[in-house]
DNA sequence: CGTGCCATTTACTCAAGAGTAAATAGTATA
DNA sequence: TATACTATTTACTCTTGAGTAAATGGCACG
């Protein structure tokens, strides 16, 4: 009984339950996110054909057209959450290319942050979900923000071997390769497995520049 | 006009048109093998989930059903696909395995041949596409393949390491980092592409084994 | 010769899931 | 208070594509 019961207080000591346009701004922002991430999860737990709009709206507690009204079809769901992985990417490089040290000092950092982004949510997806997937109106915008960070790092490594301080003959192949190898992390590393992420970078990082050591 | 025309020599010099048990058996398998490779080439160029098993039948110019009358459902194409180019990657291991030479000259024998499987249809198309594609039933095997192959290369760096031809701290990582620097190929390597597939193995193993040397 | 298997096709069924129309209700603002 | 907007749902439509039933016709082999 008394189920709609009078606030104790009048006065309202807590935030206010109306909102004015910046809350609600916020609010949808959150939300929004909030379907990206669910998405996400799901994206990379059961692949992205296997995840229907159904199961991450349920995985929410809410119904498919709100996942529509936030952020339109399923593609767009898909391309904003790789948008995101690939800024995180970026955002990496951006950082290092304004640090100091040595060509080598600087390509590290770089290449160490790389496989921590990859070992989370949006990233990972980025790498565990094909391109090919992306519609095609879509996928050359993809291919953009992507070649942007292949040419990050290519402009990292050739610059340490300007400087001395790494030895590279190929710079192209060599940045394929690492990119590879830590792209690849998508692939094996489990979130929650015995290993951090931090080590596994640390370690891979390790060997890889290992061979380009002058 | 003339349309049958009767055979310029009654004593057919050509191969009969009328085939027995064997050649029946082999026709049936040059079919089936048909099927998959022209299934493979629409899964690494569209991908699996947006190529239909008619689009294959199509590209053969046969009807949906023969697929199903010489290989099951599409899922089990999939997975005949995926086995084969499993297979090349183990007979490439089992291949070096028997050979001589230090364990550093081994591994680099045998990373050369895994890249260069990956550049082709069928060991490509186990890389590009997922092994969340494939049905819950027969993942597990595919997961024990795979795992062999992994294991095959875990066993060749850390014998290079144990004959002192290599030098390794953590024989699980070196191994990640080396599959995922060469599976990665299956990514951004276009077949008929300006470099060859036999440089970029030479170029690639070299980039990651310097960092191994002791 | 006729009987039955194998290859192959046509013409369907069926389910999943993307996307939408329209109704409802709560909230803000004039 | 009236009005208009935003969040959210229910209850659909429509397409695509996997998978199947059943018919056809040739070839082999008793």
């Amino acid at each position: 009984m008394n189920k709609s019961a009078a606030p104790a207080s009048p006065a309202a000591p807590g935030p206010s339950p109306f909102r004015n346009a910046q809350q609600r701004e916020a609010d949808r922002a959150s939300k929004r996110d909030a379907v990206l991430l669910a998405a996400v999860h799901l994206f990379n737990q059961r692949g992205f054909h296997a995840t229907s709009l159904d199961d991450v709206a349920a995985s929410l507690g809410v119904s498919k057209p709100l996942i529509y009204h936030y952020l339109g079809g399923k593609d767009q769901v898909l391309f904003e959450c790789m948008r995101i992985g690939l800024q995180q990417l970026r955002e990496a490089a951006d950082e290092v290319a304004r640090q100091p040290g040595t060509g080598m000092d600087r390509l590290k950092r770089f290449l160490r942050r790389y496989a921590e982004c990859i070992m989370e949510d949006f990233s990972r997806c980025v790498i565990r979900t094909g391109d090919e997937t992306l519609s095609p109106e879509i996928r050359p915008q993809f291919r953009a923000l992507k070649s942007e960070i292949d040419h990050a790092m290519r402009k990292l490594i050739a610059e340490a071997a300007a400087d001395g301080s790494a030895k590279v003959t190929d710079v192209k192949l060599t940045a394929f390769a690492f990119a590879g190898a830590l792209s690849w992390t998508a692939r094996w590393h489990e979130p929650g497995g015995a290993l951090q992420p931090a080590e596994i970078a640390e370690q891979m990082v390790e060997i890889l520049t290992r061979g380009i050591s002058p």
